[in-house]
RNA sequence: GGCGGCAUAGCCAAGUGGUAAGGCAGAGGACUGCAAAUCCUUUAUUCCUCGGUUCAAAUCCGAGUGCCGCCUCCA
């Protein structure tokens, strides 16, 4: 059973869908003024493996997203770029679409954007003007938060709470100083014709009138960085559950932050790592597999060096799999299996049950990882065996377990792809190998170890590998590039 | 100042009442001519400190210490 973390209540939570079969989400996207930092990309692969753990468990699931192309900041940037606001936003949005796909994150079924969508906030602005929990003054029109009882529900903090300690500048046009914009005035020629005059939509209704527009009044599950709860997120519900009269969302999810050196990453304290640069040190998977080790809503300190132990352990992985590969590419010898096939076969099938259970359990990606590391322990163990031999019976098994294998992998995300060896080739490459690795075990045979070395050491100069195992001399092309 | 979170081995990190997953690094061994890879064994009497509840606590309660987040744009 699928508990998830739900921020009203600060408790795990049985999930139960609004429609069964059914999940509909939303997650906050970002502002596109630039390239997207790690912190971004972290958010994004938490909510992919949220969203095909779902799918896994046979959900139909409508994935949401927004891009915010309006506001100060991107004509700020605009400017700087010397391009209009739309081409600024519209160069970072695909720009965002090329990263996710980068790191293996499926993209959302729609990213809405906050200009094509303005009619829907006027709309809602309107009416929040009628129902009277928003004024309009000056030509800015602010939602009143005395008017909206639950107001601090989500952020667990009363309105006396904050108005204590708030460091808000003091606006003479609000009642109340935590009253936030519904929507800005703004300078002729720059915004959008409203019946109160030229402006832009607040920072907060854009995701309010564009969510509930394409998954209706009450979804299931809204998702954004921790940092989002608080104003963002709580004043979300504060309009559009004025505005409908229903409950808004059924589970808030927070992802935690990504953290250099304990402090947040974020674009506007300048310590951040794009996941461009990242990208020309590291493969993308390394990426998402380090970011994955980590409970989502626990901050994760992000290093070069972390990357580098995240890229070892997951090459224990990759191995397996191409050890696997390599086995089962091998000849059958015998049609008996024994006792040992019988255990590894249990043990396997107990594989897929505790990733569940894992996964279940508010998506632990850091358990659900160390249920695979189990699972090639198994399998290396296995096939390691001095004794170990291909028969008819432990071969389906084998099979069994690289399928289930590559089926959880994929659940996070993640792909182990067959790299090219003596698998795979096209004409003459693979005699001639062959071929010299005949002539390197004749020297061996002879004990002529230089001979043997300088075979190996000039194949490794021009790209091919050759490894001495129990089963034999093995020989792989060895890929610069990389695989996703 | 207000609200919230976190503290587990050398490092990273799961674990919310039943006696400490997993990874990285380290040590010993197997295999190997050497490499590489892999396998086996091993590394926390103990979970920040102090007190309490309980047959039983890393897990619950109270106090303290330290770190972080939010209260302003933020994934």
């Amino acid at each position: 059973m699928l508990k998830v973390y739900n921020t009203l209540n600060n408790k795990k939570e049985k999930f139960e869908t609004v429609e069964p079969g059914l999940v509909r989400m939303y997650v906050c996207g970002l502002t596109v003024q630039n390239y997207s930092h790690i912190g971004h990309i972290r958010s994004a692969i938490n909510y992919d493996v949220i969203r095909r753990y779902l799918e896994y468990q046979g959900y139909e699931v409508e994935y949401i997203s927004n891009f915010t192309d309006i506001n100060e900041k991107i004509v700020k940037r605009a400017e700087e770029e010397g391009m209009t606001a739309a081409e600024l936003a519209d160069k970072y949005a695909n720009a965002f679409l090329e990263d996710i796909r980068s790191f293996n994150i499926k993209a959302a079924d729609q990213y809405l954007r906050v200009s094509e969508n303005i009619d829907e906030i006027i709309e809602m602005v309107s009416t929040l003007i009628e129902k009277n929990y928003a004024y309009a003054i000056n030509g800015d029109v602010y939602f009143s938060v005395d008017s909206f009882e639950d107001y601090g529900k989500l952020s667990g903090r009363s309105l006396e709470d904050m108005q204590a300690g708030a460091r808000i500048a003091v606006n003479e046009d609000k009642r109340n100083p935590l009253d936030f914009a519904l929507w800005k005035k703004v300078e002729e020629g720059e915004g959008w014709d409203s019946p109160w005059g030229e402006g832009w939509p607040g920072w907060h209704i854009e995701c309010s009138a564009m969510s509930m527009k394409r998954l209706g009044a009450t979804f299931d599950i809204h998702g954004g960085g921790v940092d989002l709860i608080f104003p963002h997120h709580e004043n979300e519900i504060a309009q559009s559950e004025a505005y409908s009269g229903q409950k808004f969302v059924k589970y808030w999810l927070h992802n935690g932050t990504v953290n250099l050196s304990g402090e947040k990453m974020s674009k506007s304290q300048g310590n951040f790592f794009t996941s461009r640069e990242v990208l020309k040190e590291f493969p993308a998977q390394v990426i998402r597999y380090f970011l994955l080790t980590r409970h989502y809503r626990s901050p994760i300190d992000f290093s070069y060096e972390k990357l580098e132990e995240a890229e070892t352990s997951l090459n224990r992985l990759a191995n397996t799999r191409q050890e696997l590969a390599k086995v089962l590419s091998g000849d059958i010898e015998s049609s008996s299996g024994d006792q040992l096939d019988k255990e590894f076969l249990e043990k396997t099938k107990e594989k897929r049950s505790e990733f569940k259970k894992a996964l279940d359990d508010d998506f632990n990606t850091a358990e659900a990882i160390g249920v695979l590391h189990d699972f090639v322990g198994e399998i290396n163990s296995y096939i390691n065996r001095s004794d170990f031999s291909l028969n008819e019976k432990n071969f389906s098994i084998l099979e069994e377990s690289e399928e289930l294998f590559l089926e959880l992998a994929a659940v996070l995300g993640l792909k182990f792809s067959v790299e090219k060896g003596k698998t795979k080739d096209d004409g003459l490459v693979e005699p001639l190998i062959e071929l010299l690795l005949e002539l390197r075990q004749k020297a061996r045979d002879n004990n002529n170890w230089e001979e043997a070395d300088l075979i190996r050491d000039q194949l490794k100069e021009i790209g091919i590998e050759v490894t001495d195992t129990q089963r034999g001399t093995e020989w792989e092309i060895v890929q610069t590039e990389e695989e996703n």
